[in-house]
DNA sequence: TCTGGGGTCCTAGGACCC
DNA sequence: TCTGGGGTCCTAGGACCC
């Protein structure tokens, strides 16, 4: 049997850690830049605020009723999100923990008897709450798309379920297939959900119901027979062990206000490709291909299409690469052939690709002995910036203004990780 | 006026090879 | 007038996830 373990609201949760009085209260946590609405906690749902809808919309309902607003805290969330893994790890096992996301993680309860499954189940949960304090939901059943569906249904009966469910029998499971409609089980999107609407096929349920080789044409080959057994209790999505190696390595952000001047673009895709190159040497890797994209402002009426067209280019290197400096090279090339006098742009981005362990790295009889003094001065920059959690450190390409970043207007402190903004008791 | 960021997997189709 | 068959590799794009 296989458990998800999933944090309620989270974002959400981890501001309300730090404001008791906020407890039972509506919260919501903001995308980059204020955008869209990430997350929010059940008494925000209940006042009609949508999830990932642009804030302006919901800002209404927001000051009517006086919801909580926080832009996103990333060093706070990564922070407790590790403190949560953690104790699943010594409940279950290092090994058989799969950390899925920032908030969620599947457990591996192949050893743990039936009728122990409940108690190990609530044990996790209770552990976590009294630890850190942030409340989570679980789900167990034999195939992870059945252990989604539990832990869903455990989140939307909280008061007979509290926040565990196991579904050990199949008549459990056919149970609560029925009470599921297919867009809301994992893997199934919109627009395969209006396509098997189309087609008369409402409930999960229904879904389980069609063939394999039915799934294999109408789903998307492959992964539409592979959910349709896992809908039926035939496990086809194993437990992974903990990916760390990314395959590819993006930095993109929205500009805190549309730029007109190639200098804010060029300090963007600086900084941008330093925070990758950071990522890529955290997983000891290098890559071998850059690629660098900027949108334009949307100018015409034709509100139709949400982005404007995307702009962008690609350099293969000669021989992949951790070192910032080599990648921010070709990307400011990359950026300047791109720019275009006279247009404003809204958002930049950074891409890092064809990544390949640093360890195997092709010899190359032309590189030159420095190197190697360049990667400890790498491995000297990261050290220094993470345990100041901050950019002390940074590439004079970054820029020192930056008129472009994006704007917070409700950040909280970083009380975990940063000592100046600890949480202080009067 | 204002709509995020960072990933994965899969398939189709083109280019190319013998 | 008529132009094979079988591969592989790569890329773009679609669909999905949180």
């Amino acid at each position: 049997m296989i458990a998800i373990v999933d944090c309620n609201s989270f974002y959400c949760s981890c501001e309300r850690l730090f404001k008791p009085g906020l407890q039972h209260k509506p919260v919501v946590v903001l995308s980059n830049n204020d955008g869209c609405i990430i997350s929010r906690t059940d008494e925000a749902k209940k006042l009609g605020i949508g999830m990932a809808g642009p804030y302006f919309e919901a800002r209404p309902l927001i000051e009517k009723h006086n919801v909580a607003v926080f832009s996103s805290n990333y060093n706070l969330y990564g922070d407790m999100s590790w403190r949560v893994m953690e104790v699943l790890r010594m409940i279950a096992g290092k090994d058989n923990v799969e950390v899925y996301s920032v908030d969620e993680a599947f457990v591996n309860l192949e050893h743990v008897a039936t009728d122990q499954l409940q108690a190990t189940a609530k044990l996790m949960k209770e552990t976590i709450e009294q630890w850190t304090g942030i409340a989570v939901s679980v789900g167990v059943a034999p195939t992870k798309v059945l252990a989604k569906v539990a832990n869903r249904l455990s989140k939307k009966n909280k008061a007979t379920s509290q926040g565990v469910m196991v579904l050990h029998t199949q008549e459990d499971q056919r149970e609560a297939l029925k009470k599921t409609m297919i867009d809301d089980i994992w893997g199934v999107g919109g627009a395969y959900a209006d396509k098997l609407r189309n087609m008369g096929i409402v409930t999960a349920y229904d879904l389980s119901k069609m063939p394999q080789a039915w799934g294999k044409s109408f789903m998307g080959g492959v992964v539409g027979e592979r959910l349709i057994r896992e809908l039926n209790g035939i496990q086809s999505m194993k437990m992974e062990d903990e990916l760390v190696t990314k395959k590819m390595i993006a930095t993109t952000r929205m500009f805190g206000a549309p730029v007109a001047d190639l200098k804010s673009i060029k300090e963007a895709v600086a900084t941008y490709t330093s925070r990758a190159a950071e990522k890529l040497r955290r997983q000891h890797g290098a890559a071998k291909s850059i690629s660098v994209f900027i949108v334009p402002k949307e100018q015409s009426h034709n509100s139709r299409f949400r982005h404007g067209p995307i702009i962008s280019s690609n350099t293969t290197l000669p021989m992949a690469t951790s070192l910032t400096n080599e990648l921010i090279k070709p990307a400011l090339q990359m950026a300047e052939a791109l720019f275009e006098r006279g247009r404003l742009y809204k958002k930049a981005g950074v891409m890092l690709g064809h990544i390949v362990p640093d360890s195997s790295v092709q010899g190359n009889l032309f590189v030159p002995e420095t190197k190697n003094k360049e990667t400890m001065l790498m491995g000297m920059m990261d050290n220094i910036n993470f345990s100041q959690r901050d950019d002390i450190l940074k590439f004079a390409s970054s820029g020192i203004t930056r008129n472009w970043k994006m704007q917070q207007n409700f950040h909280s402190p970083r009380y975990t990780s940063r000592w100046d903004e600890l949480f202080e008791v009067k």
